[in-house]
DNA sequence: GTTTGTGAACCGTTTCACAGCA
DNA sequence: TGCTGTGAAACGGTTCACAAAC
């Protein structure tokens, strides 16, 4: 049984990328990578990867370098995505329309199930082949579906109650598109997208980059 | 003139937080706030939060708080929203299109001002009242609208080399939305916006949650 | 020669704790 | 009493450097 140690929150955006990079190498049938490569793929020291690798508990060989194929699995392992997770969509605005659409999400275990949304007159519509459902629905679905994520692409203001009605209904976890920090049951894990942080923090990059000489 | 001492990242971070509080309190017309409140809607400490407005230099009054509008100006100064940004979109795909349509961009200081696109076939369409254009007009337009940021939207294959187009242009900062990590010259800024990491992110920590009890 | 695994030093950030001001 | 500002201590993650394995 995997995840015997706590995995640090850097790690795993690490991991992350590594994993890409692991993929991209098993479609050139590579059968070994180097701590260097994978860190240049990720922009991370070397001796940062072999940190990472250490603790998933994933070892190399020296003199070799560490097996594609077998850390690919390993970090699929650890992260959790070797197995399909099944999500529900609320919100079928720009942002949860585009979410549907994005048929990527198939391919690296990830599926949406069922869409919902407060608004009457967006439900019924059809949305990247799914009906848009009621959120009375919403608790049904997600245990009938086996649902355990669910996303949130709601304005800001309803993003809280839609928080709400989705760990009543028994998600894990939530993906939180609104710009607004979520309270939610200790048992609910949640991460934030958030385009408007992303941007102000473009913005403060651009201007210190102006000020000082950028280094590395 | 403004940004007189580096401010660590993950301060940068809070303060888009710290300003969505304090926008919210100023349609209410709250006059202060406290660090306290602040860290609370945040998910930070009291005393993160004081630290983070000294960094910036922002004083309070000791037994009354922050001045709302004071603060929240000063916030924006930091950051560097007190003016508008133009932004050229490249890729008009579901990510895309939904960014283009995404109109609470403006109200946020940043504004999409052309949309591009390598397909032939796309070019010529209409995407949120804007004509696509051929990525040979790309760096014509960035410097006649006097783009600042460019938005990648663009599969991962091509993200490295739309960012090269950008970079020529003359961006300043590129958002980008391509699981790929960009190699750019060292002044411009880049952000990552990745939904796959955030995925990746979230199941882990659904897992961690349920191997050990969550704190908090 | 190449590359791993890891203790030790290092560094930046967070938390603590409390003096000082309103 | 309520709340800020800030040194000092604690923490967690990163980088260094090198012995060991291939």
């Amino acid at each position: 049984m995997p995840g015997r140690t706590r995995v640090p929150r850097p790690t795993v955006d690490r991991l992350s990328l590594y994993l890409r990079e692991l993929e991209r190498l098993e479609t050139q049938d590579r059968g070994t990578v180097s701590s260097r490569q994978l860190g240049t793929a990720a922009g991370a020291a070397e001796a940062q990867v072999r940190k990472d690798l250490g603790i998933i508990g994933h070892a190399g060989q020296a003199g070799i370098g560490y097996s594609v194929p077998l850390l690919a699995e390993a970090i699929r392992q650890v992260i959790g995505v070797h197995r399909q997770w099944r999500a529900a969509l609320v919100g079928a605005g720009n942002v949860g329309r585009a979410l549907a659409a994005y048929r990527r999400f198939r391919e690296e275990g990830f599926e949406i199930v069922a869409v919902f949304d407060e608004d009457e007159a967006v439900v019924g519509r059809t949305v990247a082949g799914m009906e848009v459902l009621p959120m009375s629905d919403l608790a049904g679905t997600v245990k009938r579906e086996s649902v355990g994520i669910g996303i949130i692409a709601v304005p800001p203001d309803s993003a809280q109650q839609v928080a709400d009605a989705l760990v009543d209904a028994g998600v894990q976890g939530i993906l939180n598109f609104a710009p607004r920090r979520l309270r939610v049951a200790d048992r609910v894990a949640t991460v934030d997208v958030d385009f408007r942080s992303a941007l102000e923090r473009l913005v403060l990059e651009i201007s210190q980059r102006k000020a000082s000489p950028a280094r590395r």
